[in-house]
DNA sequence: GTCTATAGCCTGATAGAC
DNA sequence: GTCTATCAGGCTATAGAC
């Protein structure tokens, strides 16, 4: 740590969005310098290279992002109750933090090895466990690691698609509403694991 | 169309898998002139920019895609015949055309209102209609705009997921497999739709 | 239709003053 | 810790010969 640690975490807040917006190679040293009102020089000062400065930032939006969807995972209820109540967060988180949710998906497209450990260490190891011990519950005849990434997919696509969702028939301005989304896969898949 | 259009479409198919690989600022026009095996300047007798190459790579990798995918959702059989049908092929077209779900999930960032709606006129606009006809009828109180997002997000997601997934829990060598993927969520699928 | 050469700008990164 | 100045190289795009 450094005496003041203010700048180093002001580049890192203000190239968060930047990289989010438009990716590792749409975003040079000089655009994030202008972002934080210094010269491109003084970066090199809080990291040695561009990939650092990336990689810290990586870091930083990451941090600790999932700890509310454990808890909620893992508190009490019956299970039908406690995946209501999972959809109903990561939904809210993916509507809350589209820097989030944009950075998440260039490192799918874009993550070498390392980043994308760090993003299941940081991130998705955990709530991704208590989702699979939950999926196992409530149907244990399916595969819990592929229900947790259909769980995953049918939450994140909502968002990923709204882009495009403006141009195909049968869009409504509702349906960009996190209560909304996260009403309709409740329902789907209450439906489908409910005892029958 | 030129005398001789060969070139022409050399270029893009090979531009196609370099966009699809590193995204549209992290391809150089010199990039696409080695993987040619010409000039850099010769791409310009072709197309007059950078923005014209690559939204024509993108017509050429977009074209027609979907065309089975709207079929099979039209044919005969019963509804969750369609589905699974459906499901199948889908999931199919996402494991044999990494390039394009790739330059899917790049033009979902990063594309323009201009190059969204040609995503949407030259690929999902008739299958889209045709999945949604379809779900209004498997599950009339469900909205269909809703549930062709989440079928599609559940295909999706579990290729976008891949290089994270080789990190997490319960991860097995044939959830690659998109054979077991379709089953996965056809079952899925099938057991929410289903009379009850 | 392709080449070589190059203009003009932007890139990541460094040197050295303060 | 930040600055100005700068380097070496990459970038898109053009000029003009063949």
């Amino acid at each position: 740590m450094q005496a003041s640690p203010d700048t180093r975490i002001t580049i890192l807040d203000r190239s968060i969005p930047l990289y989010a917006a438009k990716g590792y190679s749409g975003v040079s040293m000089r655009d994030i310098a202008r972002a934080v009102s210094i010269s491109p020089a003084a970066l090199y000062h809080h990291f040695p290279n561009k990939q650092a400065l990336y990689l810290a930032a990586m870091e930083r939006a990451f941090a600790d992002k999932a700890l509310t969807i454990t808890a909620t995972v893992r508190s009490e209820g019956t299970a039908l109750q406690r995946l209501e109540n999972f959809i109903e967060r990561f939904t809210r988180l993916m509507a809350d933090d589209p820097d989030f949710r944009m950075l998440l998906q260039r490192e799918l497209l874009d993550g070498d090895q390392q980043r994308l450990r760090l993003l299941v260490d940081r991130v998705f190891a955990e709530p991704f466990t208590a989702v699979s011990e939950l999926a196992l519950e409530l149907a244990p005849d399916c595969d819990p690691h592929l229900m947790t990434i259909s769980l995953a997919g049918l939450v994140l696509f909502h968002f990923e698609a709204a882009p495009l969702r403006q141009f195909l028939p049968g869009m409504r301005a509702e349906h960009d509403q996190p209560e909304v989304i996260a009403r309709h896969i409740a329902r789907l898949m209450t439906r489908a694991l409910e005892s029958r």
